[in-house]
DNA sequence: TCCGCTGTCTTGACAATGTAAAATCTCGCC
DNA sequence: GGCGAGATTTTACATTGTCAAGACAGCGGA
């Protein structure tokens, strides 16, 4: 287990460079706890994921972090309406399904898999690079109880 | 002009009724506001127009009045990423354009006009009610300055 | 026109979330 | 191993949204 954990840690470490940033100790383990973990963290989150791990970073550093990542590609910030800004460890482009009931959020395909996926009116006069796509409703867990209700 | 606030204040009286709503003081006002200047405003945007109209509206009020209308369908939270909520005056489902650099809002008329406009892909279980898009770049007044400089 | 009920407003304090600036430290390169 | 640019850390603060409880007012009925 400590092994993986290592494993990770290297792999994190590759991708940062690649990416042509520097391997700092915060950057490593944020992308590393993402990837492991996996799923939607806010902030917040993270930084107390890290700390249960023993691993103890500033709040302030973990914001830096995920912008910096965020801004190189390594992190999508889910758009996911007001509230905490939520990030995961992705590579492919995906949109977003929340409930309405229970809040969570689940990952939808974009059928192209790339960005754009979806263009704006011709009539539209700027350049588009991203189209996020939230989907809303229930969740297939909440629907039983509510329906038993009825 | 003061005739036509007039009229809206009637106006927007009318459609709360209409909704099922009681036509109190600040519901009329926020109301009123939102469909006399348009556009998409925060709460505080509104508490602070508000207030320079001469109509002091406690913030808990209006964040209170806004949740009520969004939930009769007279309002429309913007979906605009994280941040503030942001809510606008509209009778028509559309989408929302961001720029990048100036974090200006524009509407995205949507093809069908209805909700939900996109389906999930099949293998989704669960409803959908609603699918909103959040296209991200950089709009038209942006672009020209950065052009210029490369 | 008045009364009462219910829902709404109002008030104040509070929690969560994100931001600003400056000093210190550390990674990557030579 | 040492240098320099960039990243981290710290503190304090601004913004945004939430909770709870009492006062108030709109709406329907008499």
């Amino acid at each position: 287990m400590t092994g993986q954990v290592h494993e990770v840690a290297e792999a994190a470490r590759t991708r940062l460079q690649r990416a042509g940033l520097r391997a700092t100790r915060p950057r490593v383990l944020v992308y590393s706890l993402l990837r492991q973990v996996g799923g939607h963290r806010s902030v917040d989150e993270i930084v107390g994921l890290l700390e249960e791990r023993g691993n103890t970073v500033p709040r302030m550093s973990a914001y830096n972090v995920v912008a910096d990542l965020a801004a190189a590609g390594l992190l999508l910030c889910a758009d996911v309406g007001p509230g905490s800004a939520l990030y995961e460890a992705s590579d492919t482009w995906h949109h977003h399904f929340i409930c309405r009931v229970c809040g969570t959020v689940a990952d939808i395909p974009c059928v192209r898999g790339e960005k754009p996926c979806l263009e704006p009116p011709a009539s539209f006069r700027g350049t588009v690079d991203e189209a996020q796509v939230i989907f809303r409703g229930i969740c297939e867990s909440c629907i039983r109880p509510l329906s038993r209700k009825s």
